[in-house]
DNA sequence: AATCTTAATTAGAATAATTCAAAAATCACC
DNA sequence: GGTGATTTTTGAATTATTCTAATTAAGATT
């Protein structure tokens, strides 16, 4: 853990936004202004391959990062632009829901949905 | 439908291997050498967004594309690295097994399972 | 404290998928 | 068959990301 590795996966704690490599750049370097781009992706992967960050990518869009580690799915809201995170529900299994062949295994799976989200005024 | 059109789609139809618009490119090349990988892009794009074919994309990897409108999962096999598509059991319904906040509404949703799959000899 | 070793950061060039722009070809319709 | 609109082609541009080489920093060792 360095510095900018600190630096980079405490403001992903922080920022629930699912920011791209470029926002987070953007952000860190309000408090270190001589990072690079090169050290947030460098960090980000870092991070990634450790299982502390999850990297969480959308059609052909860049890259976003969360550090929500709790299993979870993606859901676009297409009014807001904004991503939020969604659970499942207790005891839900996805195995049910899918003609696998038998004997699959499930490695990792990404769901995204991209919908509305009710306007909460 | 132009010409290039139909024969990307043809070749879609019946190649069920999900391939990226390169693979695409070569393989349209045999009956139309003249062809280029931007009238490739051109083509695919048009076929999407009348409807005909999807577009799969798989973390950062090169989109593929698939003309199989039946609404399936993939399924990344890691032991070959091909791409199966699996159906719905019937009935089931993902709204059922996620927290979505009260009314949402879901446009369009991908999931893509990484695993492997039982080695048939 | 000085030095050695290793790994991380930096800056900028390189890559790869995709898109764009302009000119040429083709198509649909009168 | 001519005309206008749409496509294809070619090649250049763009964008996210990765790579490379050089520098810097961080610990460990004397």
């Amino acid at each position: 853990m360095t510095k900018q590795r600190r630096e980079v996966y405490g403001l992903l704690l922080e920022d629930a936004s699912h920011p791209t490599a470029n926002d987070v750049f953007r952000k860190v370097q309000d408090r270190m202004p001589q990072i690079s781009l090169a050290t947030v992706y460098n960090c980000l992967e870092a991070l990634v391959t450790h299982g502390l960050v999850n990297q969480v990518n959308f059609d052909r869009e860049p890259s976003r990062y969360c550090a929500n580690l709790q299993e979870h799915v993606h859901f676009h809201d297409e009014a807001s632009g904004r991503i939020h995170d969604i659970e499942f529900k207790d005891g839900a299994d996805i195995m049910d829901f899918l003609n696998l062949p038998e004997g699959a295994e499930i490695t990792e799976m990404e769901l995204t949905i991209r919908g509305k989200l009710p306007s909460r005024d």
